[in-house]
DNA sequence: ATTTCTATATTGACCGGTCTATAGAGTCAA
DNA sequence: TTGACTCTATAGACCGGTCAATATAGAAAT
């Protein structure tokens, strides 16, 4: 299941954090290569179009470890307000431990990037799309009607995500926690 | 009311405009100064900071920018619901006017220097209470408990600016409409 | 009224450094 | 020998920032 340690992992996986806690604009290549130890020609190599494949590839590590993350959370929170609950906590512990700068790992890359660059954009489509199918399922599967879990999922996803910015700029999980009082 | 367009009008005028599009870090110096016409002298007379102190006046400019469509919005709606359906179909026509590209006046440029930046933080953080209050004091008028105010303005800003990244996403308004549907 | 002086306002040429990307030779295991 | 991978050097644009030179407005002096 891990993935082996290559350069190109290094790469996205450095790519990713560096992206979450300082955009896309203003993370250098030097800085990715640098903290991910891997050669410049390779990641010419694996990522022939520079920056924004490398981009890429991280938002797709992010959704998939957000749904990793949301999947682990179904299994043991199959109540709905429960559900939410705990995922809020997750986000909530994210932020703390990272003092405020790790929020959502794509957010920052998509309002510098999406709609412009078309790549980005549909990355950060597929990430929306995927992670609203899973919440959608938690609500359907206790029973909500379909039409409804898919318009919830989206509310609560909007909700996060604007918690997590407003959490960055008050440096406090408390709009994070009141998300989940929204549903 | 209007401010006379002075160099330092426009030059704040020009980064809000463009900090809102392409975000803080890939907006250039060079970019405003030439779409605002002013010399770069001017910048550094006004701004001794520099791009910072240049970003600052730009979010404090875009938080009165909000300041004022709340307060107009709140004299034709007293109504706690009217005035959050009108609110988001503010920000839906936003986003349709620009094809999507110019969202929350502040967003990027807090998501990507918050919480380094303790003047960009510090200025986020006023946007954020002076929105809020405004918000809180519709509620308010209509009878909703103070405290509860509060929080439910809180969640209102966070559900919006959530909806404003996902629309951009998208590219489709449907998130925005939703919120008003949360309430 | 006119000139001189002075403080403030304003300006663009210039700086060193960093950015992403490319080129092409070199390395090494299969 | 082949193909996957890495290295060094370099290109050329752009970055934010500095600073000496200039313009201007008003006070002071004549």
């Amino acid at each position: 299941m891990t993935e082996k340690p290559s350069h190109r992992t290094n790469l996205v996986l450095t790519a990713m954090r560096l992206f979450r806690r300082q955009g896309y604009a203003s993370t250098g290549l030097q800085q990715i290569l640098a903290e991910s130890k891997a050669p410049k020609g390779s990641l010419y190599y694996y990522f022939p179009t520079g920056k924004e494949g490398l981009a890429e590839a991280a938002v797709e590590m992010a959704t998939d470890l957000i749904c990793n993350t949301i999947s682990d959370l179904a299994r043991d929170h199959s109540d709905p307000k429960d559900f939410i609950t705990a995922y809020c906590n997750v986000y909530a512990g994210w932020m703390e431990d990272s003092n405020f700068r790790s929020g959502c790992p794509i957010a920052t890359t998509m309002l510098e990037n999406a709609p412009q660059s078309p790549v980005l954009t549909k990355a950060g489509e597929a990430a929306m799309d995927r992670w609203m199918a899973l919440i959608a399922d938690v609500f359907e599967t206790s029973g909500m009607p379909s039409e409804e879990a898919q318009t919830k999922s989206g509310q609560l996803v909007a909700a996060i995500e604007g918690a997590l910015l407003i959490s960055r700029i008050r440096q406090s999980t408390k709009p994070i926690r009141d998300v989940a009082d929204m549903f």
